[in-house]
DNA sequence: GATTGTTTATGGCCCG
DNA sequence: CGGGCCATAAACAATC
């Protein structure tokens, strides 16, 4: 006999879309991705109505994971061999939910054709929000890289586009597709810089999701670098691709997630592909996508080892920093006006920090 | 052969 | 009434 689920629902139907369900499942897994089978798994644990006439649903909600937007394919990496590939969110579509609640979609999240110029707008905005992010690593960084990203805070308050610390109103999302080439995103950083573009033609900023600091790969997972990080990085002068790394670096020891920045690993992946003709392409255009693996070296880890050869970060200014995020019962809870729950008691919920309305980012183990 | 992924079609519900 | 969102069915291809 199955024991009942700690967010059962008995067995009625619950009020959550397969959207909602699907990214339900993805945001409460480690690497932020999952396989169709682990995806299947979390929804039957979870919700006992799903264990039931599992064709019928289950091919529903393959429907939804191919046709919808929101979800990106991520191939598997050759260590990690099995069926299908990984399903992850969109890194813009974080905000889909209102208040993370699961319950009801602001809208579809559709990608949309581009305008060109779009980018450097965008590319700007993440900038500054990437730039805050930066900041708040101050106590770890090393004097030089904490001076730095202070200059670059305060260019980009200077530079009348948008008043640093200043909180964009509710995002209107503009199309942001492009040819998803790495030239595109690396190359020319001279015509990259902070936009002279506001002639009011251009949709409005954008409030990320998700997109801690510039530059950095970690969000969803060690081989899916999402797409506003890169923009992000695009937006910086070249020559502050030291301080990136030593960003993403410092990130990932401060956090302990994987994190890679993206210079490096850009500059992995142009060489492989100038070395090698077979590289696993992104199956949408939305998020590079890649293996963490190359070469049989692994990159990541090659980054951050070189990065401490050249400057020797002292452990003890690493200090751990308290986890954020909501746990996945604390997500599930429904508004006070739907559908009532029936939660076991002794499943509080135990998150009474509930400031990120729009980061979905859960830890809870598997 | 089973699983995974893509695509098309259809109909219900809700809202402006 | 039309459009958006959603659920479901089904045909079919690709992959393990």
């Amino acid at each position: 006999m199955p024991r009942p689920g700690r967010n059962t629902y008995s067995d009625q139907k619950p009020p959550y879309s397969y959207i909602a369900l699907t990214a339900m499942a993805i945001s409460a897994s480690r690497e932020k991705m999952l396989p169709l089978s682990d995806i299947y798994k979390f929804i039957m644990d979870k919700f006992p109505f799903y264990r039931q006439n599992t064709q019928r649903w289950q091919n529903s909600l393959r429907h939804n994971l191919s046709f919808n937007d929101c979800f990106i394919k991520i191939p598997r990496r050759p260590d990690r061999p099995g069926k299908g590939s990984y399903w992850a969110l969109h890194p813009y579509a974080g905000d889909m939910f209102e208040n993370g609640s699961f319950l009801r979609r602001r809208k579809r999240f559709k990608l949309h054709q581009q305008r060109q110029r779009s980018l450097g707008m965008l590319a700007a905005q993440e900038d500054v929000n990437s730039l805050k992010g930066g900041l708040e690593l101050g106590p770890y960084l090393h004097d030089n890289d904490r001076v730095r990203l202070q200059q670059l805070a305060a260019s980009a308050a200077t530079s009348g586009y948008l008043p640093f610390g200043h909180s964009p109103p509710q995002p209107v999302r503009p199309p942001y597709k492009q040819a998803f080439t790495i030239d595109n995103i690396i190359g020319s950083h001279d015509k990259a810089c902070l936009p002279s573009d506001t002639d009011g033609l251009l949709s409005p900023p954008t409030r990320l999701p998700v997109s801690p600091l510039p530059g950095f790969a970690s969000q969803f997972g060690p081989h899916n670098i999402p797409h506003s990080l890169m923009l992000s990085y695009r937006a910086l002068r070249p020559n502050d691709a030291e301080l990136i790394s030593s960003l993403a670096s410092t990130y990932g020891q401060v956090t302990g997630h994987n994190v890679m920045s993206a210079i490096d690993y850009f500059n992995s992946i142009r060489s492989l592909q100038q070395s090698q003709a077979s590289l696993p392409l992104p199956v949408k255009p939305t998020a590079l996508t890649t293996m963490n693996f190359i070469n049989g070296q692994d990159v990541l880890a090659r980054s951050q080892q070189s990065y401490l050869e050249n400057h020797s970060v002292s452990a003890d200014r690493v200090k751990p920093k308290p986890a954020l995020g909501h746990s996945v019962d604390s997500l599930l809870k429904p508004t006070k006006d739907s559908f009532e729950p029936k939660i076991d008691d002794q499943e509080k919920v135990t998150d009474k920090n509930d400031t990120f309305a729009n980061s979905i980012e859960i830890d809870v183990g598997s």
